[in-house]
DNA sequence: AAATTATCATTGACAACTTCAATTATGTGG
DNA sequence: CCACATAATTGAAGTTGTCAATGATAATTT
């Protein structure tokens, strides 16, 4: 039984805000309450170069989908920046936190202080490298790994929100596409 | 003529940072100088399961991407949030302050910023809106547009770059597959 | 048409994030 | 051993994100 699909009704609505003259209920019928809380982009501007650079859709797709993955994390005290480290403790890659920080595209310091944090709240601790004793292995703790299943889920349906306008395929493909330009 | 190929050879050798014992010459003769900056991700790191999570590829994407349109932009003192401001202005969309927010996911204030910076310098202005006068249209100058014209091929540039591992046919789906989830 | 409520642009405050330089401990190559 | 590079950390700037309040104008209600 895959792909969940939750309504998200409270979270949506919060995040509704009516705006415009509203002189005529104008064609978001069928969009609005369904995929999602897209604040309502006039049709005109579509119409601008802009909607064709990938650095652009890139910027405005993950602007939507980290603003509801942080909405589905919240309640277990989780952004999209600790999920990905904690996500990264809890995977069986070992990751030191230079390698992190290249994976997450984060600087040092930052690494340092979102495991910090983690680590304060008993979730992850740094483990020794074995091969270089600069470096620190960054480890799941019990409550970590357990955490880590129920954010995972809390991310997933947030994923499934945001991919709604595409089918399984497209989703598949999007994913390769995506991972081609992410890494080489 | 189309799809550029610059070379960069300055700007990315600019990025490179040497890193890690290098004890011996990994397989990355054929990548690193070719496509891009990209700061070698150890193959270990990649059978994690954030490798497969939309949220994760869109942020690092994006982080690569806006990366290189800054460095490309950095001449023309722009960034990749000024440089939208400009290209919508350059639009024939006639955009609002408050639809320039919504389209570019942006707070209100921080377009007064955008457009106040642009303002002073002469590419832009703020127009009446005839059919609101609380609301203002953000128009080009004549030094505008020239600066877009050039600000949009160092754009492209920075793109075909980011988007050096797909070919033709894939740069047009992931277009339209971002397209679809960018909006509704 | 007057009152009420909402929206637009703007300002200002504050939190969060980014980027850099410097430091200490350790690793690498000569 | 020496010179140099890298890992983690700290701290300081600078930038960006988020929010609340305000004055002008618009829409809605009575």
């Amino acid at each position: 039984m895959p792909a969940v699909s939750l309504r998200l009704s409270s979270v949506q609505s919060a995040n509704l805000k009516l705006r415009g003259p509203v002189t005529e209920p104008t064609q978001q019928e069928e969009e609005s309450w369904e995929s999602g809380p897209i604040p309502a982009v006039p049709d005109r501007l579509l119409a601008s170069d802009l909607v064709n650079e990938i650095e652009f859709l890139a910027a405005r797709a993950r602007s939507l989908g980290s603003g509801r993955a942080n909405t589905m994390l919240a309640p277990l005290d989780l952004k999209v920046r600790s999920y990905s480290v904690l996500a990264m403790a809890c995977s069986d890659t070992e990751p030191s936190q230079r390698e992190l920080a290249d994976f997450l595209r984060l600087d040092p310091s930052q690494i340092v202080s979102l495991v910090d944090a983690l680590e304060k709240r008993g979730l992850v601790f740094r483990g020794p490298d074995p091969r270089d004793r600069r470096s620190k292995v960054i480890r799941p703790t019990a409550a970590g790994m357990e955490l880590h299943q129920r954010a995972a889920a809390a991310v997933r349906v947030a994923e499934d929100t945001s991919l709604a306008p595409l089918d399984g395929p497209e989703r598949d493909q999007l994913r390769v596409l995506l991972r081609k330009i992410a890494f080489g």
